[in-house]
DNA sequence: CTCGTGTGAGACATTGATGTCTCATTCGGC
DNA sequence: GCCGAATGAGACATCAATGTCTCACACGAG
């Protein structure tokens, strides 16, 4: 086996940890490092070596989740099309890391970390920036703040991502379930 | 001061010490009973005398969600007029419980307690009957199920609830915020 | 003023998770 | 079959939070 492809498998095994951790950490904070590594598969001492201990693991969670995050920004164009189709392509987009953004929602107060704060705080405008923009296009109502859409958008991301996770949202219609919610209910309703 | 008077201050207290915690919780599930303390403008100690430790302290903050949104929902009389203004209602009704609800859903694996989940199932069977209804009636959109309807609404209110802590949000707005949201999101659209 | 209650500050032992280690085993490539 | 890398199981010390305690002080009622 090449070098590379041992760097590959583990990147592979290090992706499905943080998927696991971030569902189990969502509902759970105090989840500990045994029941996550546990849920992963794998056991506690061959989670430290992946992650050098729980700082390090939420940590990584939290790099991992902004980057693809912002990965799926950038997918999404969110600056062509009108708003919502761009909001669109954005849930669809976000939806493999949706688990891991509602953790970060959820506990976003682990650190203090100033670096992680500013790569959220740029996600945080792109989005607004998106929701300003369908407000500016008459695309989506002026009555509510575009700051709460974004709230909104992340508080319904991780309901979602739980739903799918307890089984009570298929996932294939998880898209869907959050796009047509939150379109629906930003929309700028017609007859007004 | 009478004996009843004692009782009714220290009410207050831990009333205001639960919506502290709450919303401390919420993003920081590991915050310690010292921050939750301090946070609540009581040491160490005091917080030790009105709740036993920190499981009390959390079962507590569970009885209290649980009872306060049960009230909100008899108090909203949901089986009344249309489903849309019962949900109003319903909203309007738990905006003052609403940072406890967002701790309580989100984490809500910390205890297997059968007592506790029972509570809870019913809350959600409440929720979710009114949901249907509303699509029965014709109000609701039926494409989207009223399962995800439920976890959509819990999700606004956490969102929500974390949005006026920090400042994103007015207090003020809060009801309308959720309502509209919601509502929209929700609704059978007119020219379908 | 005096008493009683509630509180704050701090000391202390306990506990559970954590982080580090060793050793035997498994697995895949050769 | 052989070998190296990765893993699982477990032992162990460490540490931070917890829970319990004592003591001094503030404050309101009488």
């Amino acid at each position: 086996m090449s070098h590379s492809a041992i760097l590959r498998l583990m990147a592979v095994d290090r992706e499905r940890v943080l998927k696991e951790a971030a569902a189990l950490l969502t509902r759970r904070a105090s989840t500990s490092m045994d029941e996550i590594a546990r849920a992963a598969g794998i056991s506690r001492a061959t989670l430290h070596r992946h992650f050098a201990g729980r700082d390090a693991l939420i940590r990584a969670l939290e790099e991992h989740g902004i980057a693809r995050f912002a990965q799926a920004m950038d997918t999404a164009r969110l600056d062509e099309g009108d708003a919502p189709a761009a909001l669109r392509r954005l849930i669809r987009e976000a939806e493999p890391v949706a688990a891991v953004l509602g953790f970060l929602f959820t506990e976003n107060q682990l650190f203090e970390d100033g670096e992680i704060n500013a790569g959220w705080a740029e996600l945080d405008a792109r989005i607004t920036a998106l929701f300003r923009r369908g407000q500016e296009d008459g695309d989506f109502r002026l009555d509510l703040s575009a700051a709460w859409f974004t709230e909104a958008f992340y508080g319904l991301i991780g309901a979602g991502a739980w739903s799918v996770h307890e089984g009570r949202v298929a996932r294939n219609d998880l898209t869907h379930s959050i796009a047509e919610l939150l379109l629906g209910g930003i929309r700028r309703s017609m007859e007004k």
